[in-house]
DNA sequence: AGGCGCGGCTGGAACGATCCAAAATGACAC
DNA sequence: GTGTCATTTTGGATCGTTCCAGCCGCGCCT
């Protein structure tokens, strides 16, 4: 039981073993037609025999063409990404593909490392998960090498495959409103300015003005570790000072997030603040955390996300870039109520 | 903005456009000495004005060996998992690895196909984030071709890199006694028969029989769908008519699944039942859940375990397979308190 | 002047597969 | 026995690197 040599067979071991050519054996492997029963049983016994696995370097580096997708995520600690990245990996693995998966941790530097490294192994295609920070040099590396699918988040040279963000947004905005809130604020996610955000603040701000109500936009500040609980609980206290009685927030994260500092600061949830996100993560589905939130359909967003993308590897999609828009839901839980009087 | 050839330039083109051999760019690239700054420069400028990007998959081909980690997580959804994987992939790529995921969702065929297609790949070292079901295929597939690191999970054929989790189990077993309860149930986890349950479960049973207790133990029943939830909620019913008043959980997971069951039952936690869990998810911490719990030390798990396969990889660790047991705390939060009278 | 050493550069042989054109084989008709 | 044709099988070129042995040119020592 020691340290293994690792030496893995070729086919040219398989051949002698046979006693065939390695173009034969390279024909069994391969399933093409006009192998002769005999061969084909005999070369798969000595593929048997010997564990032989093709060497996939070999094969995509004659190929031309690799089946490795690139995955670029910003934190898969997030539980919204962590859920994609499943659907994702899951999805590419139907259609033969491996996910390379690079978590930047919103770090620039990461990112542009990583789709480097992502094109050095010549990856099929690239997706993205999160909204790359430096899209110039993103887009320098990528673009004219390997087709991107932008997923929930925006980019201008590839396709996109995302939630109904506006409507996602109208329809908890309107759910608030109709409850008969006024101080709707809305809450912005700090780590990246995506187009996801940016879209729901668009269908916030066009229901608030539909109904005669002044939009207030929140940022959370990004301050590092421990400084962060306090300072989020005075930033949170300081919009509510402001007597918001709703907030919508853009992420399930942040609402989450949220919830917390209002359980700190002695708010009441729903009583004292209704609180709607987005995204639909498991946990919101919890009984303790009861959110209510619009449902992105993730399976549906990682299916089509990696059908398009398969579609460009194969050239079977040509020409401009696709827009893909799914349709939200809005999904009624405890976080919502009409204000206090 | 139409699609592109994705054309790599070659090291020939470099080699062209700069004047020089193949061998030149060659070494330029690989920054070995003995090139004059002259060439350098020359050669680099080639390498920027056509953006030039090595071939992974020719360069490990002749090198005999890759940087791929492959990394076999049972299902990423679960925030556990998920938040080793993001340690894992930052871990990897601090050392030049790049993290290929398999997401097995616990199904064995996806399990063992993904392993194949990872030996395919010629990783340099296989990461199982999860107990593989069928650990001797799973075996014969990887073993003798690349070393194994087993993370917070059992295997005989690699390193194990995992919590004390027979302290851990201790810790929360001997907790739940001193505040006094006497019928303290395990909850197993039914997803995976894991050495980290089997030595959690071990830990509780000696701390149950020192204080003279009898143990429980419950293991969640596996039901698909719609059925699932109802279900559970009999089972956790029926454990409670036992009088059962704490219950230590194998992993947070299944301990918030049962803070559900409870909200749902109308079981008031912590004054009618104790819940203790175990990893310390990000989850257990927010004020909603306030789950005590074992902590595991997730980041150096991942660091180990990444440090460990680097160094089988390069050889600088031979012979008998390591095993490597981190310290773990209990977390006091408020899922815990003395029996009611 | 000739030999030596050395820094800098290069050509060619791997690596392990695919895939194509061509060769071998065999069956069958004439 | 020979020619034709379909079916199998095969050799060799190729993909883009690394790496090693060897080459070239130049300065220096004797």
């Amino acid at each position: 039981m020691t340290a293994s040599p690792a030496r893995h067979a070729t086919i040219l071991d398989v051949a002698a073993a046979a006693g065939v050519s390695k173009s034969t054996v390279s024909n069994v492997i391969r399933g093409v037609v006009g192998v002769s029963p005999d061969t084909r049983t005999r070369v798969q016994e000595a593929i048997d025999q010997l564990g032989y696995r093709p060497n996939v370097l070999a094969r995509q580096l004659v190929q031309q063409r690799t089946t490795t997708l690139g995955v670029v995520v910003g934190d898969l600690g997030n539980p919204f990404y962590a859920e994609m990245a499943k659907h994702i990996e899951r999805e590419a693995a139907g259609r033969g593909y491996r996910a390379m998966f690079c978590n930047t941790q919103g770090e620039n530097e990461a990112e542009l490392s990583g789709l480097e490294s992502l094109m050095e192994y010549r990856s099929a295609g690239v997706l993205f998960l999160s909204q790359p920070a430096d899209r110039e040099r993103a887009r320098s590396i990528v673009s004219g090498r390997a087709p991107a699918v932008f997923v929930t988040c925006a980019g201008d040279w590839g396709d996109v495959v995302s939630a109904d963000d506006d409507a996602g947004a109208e329809l908890a905005t309107e759910h608030l409103v109709r409850l008969g809130h006024r101080r709707i604020a809305y809450f912005a996610d700090p780590i990246v300015e995506d187009s996801a955000d940016h879209d729901r603040q668009t269908g916030y701000h066009r229901v608030m003005e539909r109904a005669g109500l002044s939009p207030t936009i929140f940022h959370w500040q990004r301050q590092p570790g421990e400084l962060l609980r306090q300072k989020r609980d005075e930033q949170v206290a300081e919009i509510l000072r402001g007597r918001v009685t709703a907030v919508f927030s853009s992420n399930d994260y942040g609402a989450i997030e949220l919830l917390e500092c209002a359980d700190r600061l002695g708010v009441k949830v729903p009583d004292d603040l209704s609180v709607v996100g987005f995204d639909d993560v498991v946990m919101a589905g919890l009984a303790r955390i009861n959110l209510t939130t619009v449902r992105q359909p993730q399976a549906e967003l990682a299916g089509i996300a990696v059908e398009i993308l398969d579609a460009r590897v194969n050239g079977m999609l040509e020409g401009a870039h696709q827009r893909r828009t799914l349709d939200v839901d809005l999904v009624l839980r405890g976080s919502t109520a009409s204000p206090q009087p």
